[in-house]
DNA sequence: CTTGTCTAATAGCAAATACCGATTCAACGA
DNA sequence: TCGTTGAATCGGTATTTGCTATTAGACAAG
């Protein structure tokens, strides 16, 4: 069976006259009534009941018509599907992202990305930075928004969000009515991080701010989230330095404060495998890279 | 786009290797190339990335897999289907029958046919006899069981059921309790009859009876359904003459009585049209065939 | 009864295409 | 540098597909 015969033979199941259709098929009848004839052969049943007087479809034909259109029009869509994902215009992503990313520019990326590209699905997972390395590297995931400094050289980066380290604190604290906190201030205090295994560049960060402003830190708890340093921080647990972005996080009992010396930035790049081709990443890539112009 | 090429292109979906995937479809590496860059053409998106380390799919050729494969699946499904209409093994049957039937035989006929034949598609309409003609007629019914004398010739016929004419009695009417009744004795009584449009034979053939049986009856109501005649008997408004499978009907209310002569039994015929080349139509006549012969 | 017309099937031939073997080209590895 | 491996390319052959012409069967008209 090929395409050509589901072709002829619903022409031929509408005109029920093999001149007629052989012409809109723009080919002479004989090759139709070959054609007709090979596809009864390789379904195994008459399709049409011929005589010199009148063409009419069998039983077996009538139930043949509709499987053989479903068949046409779903090779033309699988071929269009395809197409669209060679096209980059449909297709699944699968990404990964860091808590904060959720604070600072993903939704607005993700909400302006599927309005543009509704065939493309994206599958989004919250991951910490080195799980994302780990996922990426095991082409699980195709697109990663990361912490990370030290990035693998078989994955290409953007820099999609900067932002200072600030001081979150409990909204009772002393400090907390601060405009610009010294540093030196929090020396003694307890301070909640996020664990080392979960972002070892966030952990080094900290020890090098904290060391740089002339103290070591008392590190009392090491949490799996960030969210959940906020929400320690916010039942008077303890301090912590936190990227800016959290600020949105609208943790009750928690408040911010500005550090009087700048920080190197915190920066969030967006990672992923140069090697993938996969169009829809270069669409998305597109989307970000637009989102962060726009941010800057 | 041609099967072949869906076939050659999963079979290299698999092996991820020219030369292996050819030896597999047993042809040889330069055409598996050719078709394979053919399919890519017609499709319009690289399905693969070749180069002479590695074969690898792209994301439009993953996302081609699975509809390759379920094409193929669908033309193999589609081609047995049809096979199967064929030879009368699937397909679906549009019956008509008068609603008697329901106590004479097609029940048994329809749960032993199913039975057997579950890709059998059944679909039952209740309808007069003088309906089913007409529907026959104008190819809206494969078949139908009706009570006729007068059948067209383009129809052949079977004779699925014969049985008498017996009376129907309110319980507490004084001829109820007889074993035979003398026809003679429903002179006067008010009868219950199926209307002449319903059913022009069965209208005569009361006529018939009664007046071999000198008398003329006196035909007070006409019904559009046999079970509405044995249900206004019941409620003691009148009495009818009706066919014996109606005993089988359990209206509350009404006694059947034999009559004490022979009266020509009232026939029931399966129907269809001799020219309509519908195998699941012998399959079924078949089964109505054998169950005819069990019950005589 | 014959003839003409209409339709699908068949026959014979030409064009397109599908496939094969041999070869080429590119990328490694020894 | 050479040999190996794997895919693409090149001619040539075989198959398939389609065309024209013709045949065979069924009516309808004369």
């Amino acid at each position: 069976m090929e395409f050509r015969h589901l072709r002829y033979f619903l022409v031929l199941a509408e005109e029920l006259h093999f001149g007629r259709a052989a012409r809109r098929l723009s080919i002479s009848q004989p090759p139709l009534s070959l054609n007709i004839q090979q596809l009864e052969a390789s379904v195994g049943a008459q399709l049409l009941t011929r005589n010199s007087k009148s063409v009419q479809l069998t039983a077996a034909g009538r139930a043949f018509v509709p499987a053989a259109r479903a068949l046409l029009e779903q090779a033309a869509h699988a071929a269009s599907h395809a197409r669209d994902v060679g096209h980059g215009m449909a297709g699944s992503l699968t990404i990964g992202f860091a808590g904060t990313m959720l604070y600072s520019g993903l939704p607005e990326i993700i909400e302006q990305f599927q309005a543009t590209h509704p065939l493309l699905r994206l599958m989004l997972k919250e991951l910490s930075s080195s799980e994302q390395l780990i996922e990426l590297a095991h082409d699980r995931l195709d697109l990663g928004f990361v912490h990370t400094t030290r990035v693998p050289p078989e994955l290409s980066q953007i820099l999609v969000a900067s932002q200072d380290f600030v001081c979150c604190l409990p909204v009772n604290h002393e400090l907390a009515k601060m405009q610009l906190l010294p540093l030196r201030l929090l020396q003694g205090e307890p301070f909640a991080v996020v664990s080392r295994t979960v972002s070892p560049d966030y952990h080094e960060r900290i020890m090098t701010i904290c060391t740089e402003a002339g103290f070591y830190p008392e590190i009392r708890y090491e949490l799996q989230h960030w969210l959940s340093v906020v929400s320690l921080v916010a039942q008077g647990m303890g301090v912590a330095l936190v990227p800016a972005a959290l600020q949105q996080s609208a943790v009750a009992g928690a408040a911010f404060v500005r550090l009087n010396t700048a920080t190197k930035p915190y920066e969030t790049h967006c990672l992923w495998k140069s090697s993938r081709d996969n169009a829809a990443l270069e669409t998305f890539l597109k989307a970000v890279r637009l989102a962060s112009c726009k941010a800057h």
